[in-house]
DNA sequence: GTCTATATTGTGATAGAC
DNA sequence: GTCTATCACAATATAGAC
């Protein structure tokens, strides 16, 4: 892996700064092997530069750790609340939210994996989510984290659009089916016989068959 | 805690011989922990034995973690496989499969966390699971477990008593609903602005909505 | 079978040169 | 800011008494 090059007599790396590649590096090593896995050396390695900096960067691995939790949780929030605060139908959010998640868990298959690790693991992080998730609330508390989507869900039951269920019940319905497969991808595939190959053909069947799946449950 | 009684004039445990004693306090652990969290010496306390007696009985942590994830992975799928195949009509069996899902993992709510961390970040966990479930195939290569339900599913869409989809989907999507809240427990109540309580009672409406909901989703 | 004591290695962290 | 060298301790594993 090419990760360096010499730059107006100065050796820098083809992607930033140190603490920036420090920062990515880390952020694939825990990602794949969680927290307690992970080793400071493999980063360091990945990284291209010595152990030491990053004690010098970061202090600790506790404090790398949470840097990596923090970056990487807002990039999945950032998404689902881009989509689910915009002022479109419910259809189509519905919609637009199992096309957004089934396209980036595709290209970052261990990040659910990792986050339900984290959060089984390390009863912490669970108030670091917190303060991720306000930062998308402004500030808001307790955190009403996707309440355009929830209220849109009360009225939508109030009009009789959609079958009585509760905002909550809609919402874990919506990211389960999402995220599920993906987090227990091995699981799935023993389960149901499918080596690589099914798996990439169930997710491109999966792209149609979500959205009909949920919309018809909500229907009256 | 008191885990010893003197019987018969020997030092007995109230749950087992040690082995037995440390395969439990290895399960409590390991499912807390992970593997590469877990230490040795915590099981050993939990257990009530000295260290060094896990490696007579189990060679290695390693070896003792193997021991762990297989039995883990049996309990789960057991329940599953002994629903899943019985004769009872697609309906009931839905039913009854969140049903068992809810109460059971209510009861180890650290399980689903556990398999889906250690399946993400050891891959050859993958292979083992599918010796595990291949336990309850008679050993059919490729595994065909849930074969009855998933033959029972094809029957009803090719019969049109429900809406068109794969086999595949419909197991996803069931499993996906039963244990994705367990294991996101934390990222659900952190999303929705639940607490402890707030959460107990999602789970308590979600007995009686899941079912709906999924039954709902299917129909024609 | 179970313990005490110890060996051995792994790993996070720091000191100090450059 | 970045490296080399090293420390300090945590953790797995083993030897050997009982």
């Amino acid at each position: 892996m090419v990760n360096t090059e010499t730059i107006a007599g100065t050796t820098q790396s083809l992607d930033g700064d140190a603490e920036q590649r420090i920062l990515d590096a880390a952020h694939l090593v825990f990602v794949r092997r969680g927290t307690a896995g992970a080793r400071m050396q493999e980063i360091a390695d990945e990284a291209g530069v010595n152990k030491a900096l990053l004690h010098y960067y970061f202090r600790s691995k506790s404090g790398l750790a949470d840097a990596v939790f923090k970056r990487v949780a807002r990039g999945v929030f950032g998404r689902l609340t881009e989509v689910a605060s915009s002022d479109a139908p419910l259809e189509d959010k519905v919609r637009r939210i199992v096309a957004v998640y089934l396209e980036q868990l595709g290209r970052a298959p261990f990040v659910p994996g990792y986050i339900i690790g984290e959060l089984s693991q390390h009863p912490e992080r669970a108030q670091q989510l917190m303060e991720t998730v306000r930062q998308f609330t402004d500030g808001a508390m307790p955190p009403v984290f996707l309440e355009g989507l929830r209220t849109q869900v009360d009225e939508a039951v109030r009009g009789g659009r959609i079958r009585p269920m509760t905002s909550e019940q809609f919402v874990a319905n919506l990211v389960s089916l999402c995220v599920f497969p993906f987090a227990a991808r091995p699981l799935l595939c023993a389960v149901l016989g499918m080596d690589a190959d099914g798996f990439e053909a169930f997710l491109e069947d999966r792209r149609t068959a979500l959205p009909e799946f949920f919309l018809n449950a909500i229907r009256p």
